[in-house]
DNA sequence: AGCTGGTCCTGATGGC
DNA sequence: TGCCATCAGGACCAGC
């Protein structure tokens, strides 16, 4: 279950079955996710070598010579990784397979808001596609620091959980982390963004990269489960300190933790904590 | 009935 | 008036 780092922990476990390795077949069970899955996915990539797995904000791009398959997990998506012979049949949301001399990679989606795309190179870099274009920088790109954030939430008048939240500044914080987030650093999540000072832009890109990679590393102790298919063992999350957890008390000062609703979206917070 | 990890799209608004 | 960027809300779904 996907933000960020539930998509680096999914190509981490998925680069060593597939990278390098040759696409025999697809098959496209059920087209019906955010667009349709293209039917004949199968005449782009069947008998192409996966050059490398790699990701973009919450996007993983399996990268060909000849173009691009970029798949997202929406709010529901999981890839599972099975030796062929160990496979079980498909079960309920199990869409599409991905199937390689050894292994079966598949894809499951219950609320299908995932996508599964082919972006042919002849039509351009994959970095220009209407999906990939307009994203923020890479959390972890050196890049990315409080000056950048400073800079670009300038303009930007409302609250800043809902300006991490777009991710057209910097890609991957997800509802939870946007909260975990903001948490570290102090900040409340009504503050306007282009409020922010300095320092507290500062404080802010360090605890993004800070709650991203400590799910990521965590995430990683569970990637074994996550490919055995021994389960739906693919989602873990730190241990929250506001996420999920009104009413109780913070962590740091016992306050009662808060919960407030933001674009429709909920949102925890300390009051004491963050201001 | 009302929640839930994402994000695209539309239409409204406001600045130049 | 037009052209932007920004912003809020709706939409897409199944499962609990």
């Amino acid at each position: 279950m996907p933000e960020l780092p539930e998509v680096e922990v999914t190509r981490r476990g998925l680069a060593p079955f597939v990278e390098g390795r040759t696409v025999e077949a697809v098959v496209v069970r059920d087209a019906r996710l955010r667009w349709p899955v293209p039917r004949d996915l199968g005449r782009s990539v069947a008998g192409c070598r996966v050059e490398a797995l790699e990701r973009r904000g919450k996007y993983l791009l399996w990268r060909f010579g000849h173009g691009t398959l970029i798949s997202h997990l929406g709010m529901s998506g999981i890839w599972r990784v099975w030796p062929r012979e160990a496979a079980p049949p498909p079960q309920r949301h199990d869409h599409v397979d991905i199937i390689l001399a050894t292994h079966i990679v598949r894809l499951n989606d219950p609320r299908r808001f995932g996508a599964l795309l082919w972006h042919p190179t002849m039509a351009g870099p994959v970095q220009g596609h209407a999906l990939l274009a307009g994203l923020g920088i890479e959390p972890f790109d050196p890049g990315f620091d409080g000056a950048l954030l400073y800079r670009e939430t300038r303009r930007r008048a409302a609250a800043i959980k809902q300006v991490l939240l777009t991710g057209d500044i910097v890609v991957g914080v997800g509802n939870i982390y946007a909260s975990e987030a903001l948490f570290r650093a102090g900040i409340h999540p009504r503050a306007s963004a282009r409020r922010l000072g300095r320092q507290r832009c500062d404080r802010l890109a360090g605890a993004v990269r800070e709650v991203l990679s400590e799910a990521i590393g965590v995430g990683g102790s569970t990637l074994r489960d996550f490919v055995s298919a021994a389960g739906d063992e693919g989602y873990f999350m730190l241990e929250a300190n506001v996420y999920e957890r009104a009413g109780l008390p913070c962590r740091r000062c016992s306050t009662p933790i808060r919960r407030i609703v933001q674009g429709q979206r909920a949102t925890y917070y300390c009051p004491r904590c963050q201001r």
